[in-house]
RNA sequence: CGCGGGGUAGAGCAGCUGGUAGCUCGUCGGGCUCAUAACCCGGAGGUCGUUGGUUCAAAUCCUUCCCCCGCAACCA
């Protein structure tokens, strides 16, 4: 009865925006490791999530003009959602916290209180910059121009109460976990961790914030809310039940054996997420596993560049199986991939379809052909049969290797090791010959026999990967539940002597590569429709207003790249002062210097100077911007070369 | 010198606890016909970014430089 645990968390994604293919790759691979670990039997907890709270929901609600909460209630359970796609995706999670549930919510005022209790989390004061009217504080980078993003007024110097906790406190602590062991994985990441935060000096960390109410209130001060990444880090902890009595397994199942994370949260789970365990005199969790990224076509996903990957289009497309499949065996998981539709296309054709679909597929044809589906029981071996043999009872050995490492795309290659050693045993035993002599037939019974046994051991392995495939091939090479479990996958010769199969439904159809593309770039445009993005008309402002802004036309008499920034180019311009005037500008994206050299452009020249990459920067210049599908586009204001330099605009 | 990752066959990648350079796709040739025009075998194609070093031996360890990509910075 007293089976082992084994408790496995994908983070909780953020429903500011619906989830692509990102996420989609994160889930999956959590998801086929809990299906793994369930089919090793383990009592398996596998939970995911939602992260719902924060000033960015607030805004977003509000452009959309519903409340937060309606807002993450449609993207979390509307249609199209999380829950929809997960579902879609054939996710087996076992709970799904949503940082909004009630029981979360007060479970983390507890332990918000607990640790102020205990002196880790204190008062202070949030030093920024304030805009009055607006009454919230900004970083110095989230300002707009040095001025309110918001609004765009003046903001200054202020100090506002705080609670900070002690990380500074568990700064060694923490080092010394990441240095010994292996809390975080892969490797790598450790220096990436210890380099950039720990090593410069870990400071106290702000946890609440006043300047949004979307957030857990903290309840013995009222306008403070706590910080979305405490709410966030211990939904892995109440939702088992810990300071609430809607669950009651935190006994059970925590600490978690693995957390898995993008690499970009690795910090928080890694840093902050142990220190502020510490201060609970709580577990730690066995494992932080950050794994990388996709890359669509060599550049990074992100809805402002316009090319997310929707996983309901390829789903739609391909089928989830071959979806899922495709994620975890082409990308070494932890590393980033390089996600293309020829490749995702390239990797179902030769894998799913080409190995193991057209090997169940003759396979159960020959079956069917030569003995009328169901095999005699007569046998007779050869010494051939011996290399198949030993790698159908090896490969659960060599797979499980890999994937107690948490290396998928490995335990998959085990398992096509095998069906492709099947491929070539059918080349080698000829078994259309050997049905010509009905004096074979307990040979050909032999070598059908060892086909259906490799086969059955690699649809156990591939089960976590593709369940409703491996099913699907289960029933057409007649092994029933027992055939199917660990054990099974261990042994040779699980199948009774006189098998019965079923050639069933092409499991994988090969996949027509370039009419699949031209589908592919037609359902996706269709999702998107061109979008031009126009700004709304800003509020009124007065002549004197606009009088204050001296903008001038300039000559270029200088430009050139700053060296080690990418957007920056310099401009030495001619202001018809007489004295060249440098400027900085973010426009190297859209042009080359060269290109502007000699040309008449529009400055605001009474802006204060401002430094940026070490230069000073004496103005403006002035361009037409606008968005149009996803991607910024810019033109630098150009006038005609007859206006004198020094005219002013008016 | 901000931090990190990477430069290996036409493409995409593995190898990097040192010992004949490997995988998938593509390409060329052969085999087979049970199967989803799939499967099996073989060939061609690489001075493993560059310089110097350690070693009997380096893609693999150390060093110089070049290039790419993230993050950070910054985009007046």
């Amino acid at each position: 009865m007293d089976r082992k645990t084994f408790y496995i968390t994908t983070p909780i994604y953020y429903p500011s925006d619906n989830l692509h293919i990102g996420h989609t790759y994160c889930t999956v691979a959590t998801d086929a490791i809990a299906r793994y670990k369930r089919l090793r039997g383990y009592d398996v907890m596998f939970l995911t999530g939602t992260d719902e709270h924060g000033q960015k929901i607030e805004e977003k609600a509000k452009a959309a003009g519903v409340t937060p909460q309606q807002f993450v209630d449609r993207i979390v359970t509307g249609e199209h959602g999380v829950l929809d796609l997960w579902k879609l995706m054939n996710i087996s999670n076992d709970r799904f916290i949503r940082t909004t549930d009630d029981y979360h919510v007060a479970s983390i005022q507890k332990i918000f209180k607990k640790m102020y209790e205990k002196g880790d989390i204190y008062k202070g004061a949030y030093k920024g910059k304030y805009c009055t009217p607006c009454e919230s504080f900004w970083t110095e980078s989230q300002l707009k121009d040095g001025k309110c993003p918001d609004c765009g007024r003046e903001v200054h110097d202020a100090e506002e109460e705080a609670y900070f906790f002690r990380l500074s406190k568990y700064a060694k602590p923490v080092q010394e976990l990441l240095e010994t062991g292996t809390f975080l994985e892969p490797a790598s990441r450790v220096n990436e961790m210890i380099n950039n935060f720990i090593k410069p000096g870990l400071e106290d960390l702000c946890v609440s914030r006043t300047s949004f109410t979307w957030g857990v209130p903290v309840d013995f001060d009222p306008g403070h809310v706590v910080y979305v990444w405490v709410d966030a880090l211990f939904n892995y902890c109440t939702a088992l039940g810990l300071f609430n009595d809607r669950y009651d397994d935190y006994d059970k199942f925590w600490p978690a054996d693995v957390h898995i994370v993008g690499k970009e949260i690795v910090r928080f789970h890694s840093i902050i997420w142990p220190a502020m365990l510490m201060s609970m005199e709580l577990p730690l969790p066995g494992k932080v596993y950050g794994h990388g990224w996709l890359n669509f076509n060599g550049d990074k996903m992100s809805k402002s560049k316009g090319n997310v990957v929707d996983p309901y289009i390829l789903a739609d497309k391909f089928g989830v199986d071959a979806l899922r499949f495709f994620l975890l065996r082409t990308f070494p998981f932890g590393s980033d991939g390089n996600f293309t539709n020829e490749l995702l296309i390239s990797t179902i054709n030769t894998d799913l379809a080409n190995d193991l679909g057209n090997l169940v597929s003759r396979t159960t044809a020959m079956v069917e052909k030569y003995f009328g589906g169901k095999l005699i029981e007569e046998r007779e071996a050869e010494p051939l049969d011996e290399e198949l043999i030993s790698l159908i009872r090896a490969a659960a050995g060599r797979y499980s290797a890999q994937m107690d490492k948490f290396q998928l795309h490995l335990g998959l290659e085990e398992c096509f090791k095998l069906i492709q050693r099947a491929n070539k045993y059918i080349d080698e035993t000829c078994p259309w010959v050997l049905a010509r002599d009905e004096a074979k037939k307990p040979r050909l019974a032999a070598v059908m026999y060892n086909l259906l046994e490799a086969l059955r051991v690699a649809l156990i392995l591939l089960t976590p990967f593709i369940p409703e495939s491996c099913a699907k091939g289960f029933d057409q090479i007649g092994a029933d539940e027992k055939a199917r479990s660990w054990d099974a996958a261990c042994a040779y010769g699980v199948l009774p002597a006189a098998v019965a199969v079923h050639k069933g439904e092409t499991l994988f159809p090969r996949i027509d590569a370039p009419k699949m593309l031209a589908e592919l770039e037609e359902a996706e445009k269709k999702a998107k429709g061109p979008q031009i993005k126009v700004e709304p008309v800003l509020p009124e402002v007065t002549i004197d207003d606009f009088a204050k802004c001296d903008m001038r036309v300039c000559k270029v008499l200088k430009c050139e790249a700053v060296k080690k920034s990418k957007k920056l180019l310099r401009f030495d311009l001619d202001d018809g002062s007489g004295t060249p005037r440098q400027i900085l500008s973010g426009i190297h994206e859209f042009y080359e210097p060269e290109q502007l050299v000699g040309k008449t452009v529009v400055a605001i020249l009474n802006l204060p100077p401002r430094k940026m990459m070490g230069l000073e920067s004496c103005g403006m210049l002035l361009s037409a911007a606008r968005e149009a599908d996803g991607k910024e586009e810019l033109h630098l204001l150009m006038l005609d070369d007859s206006v004198p330099a020094g005219s002013r605009l008016c």
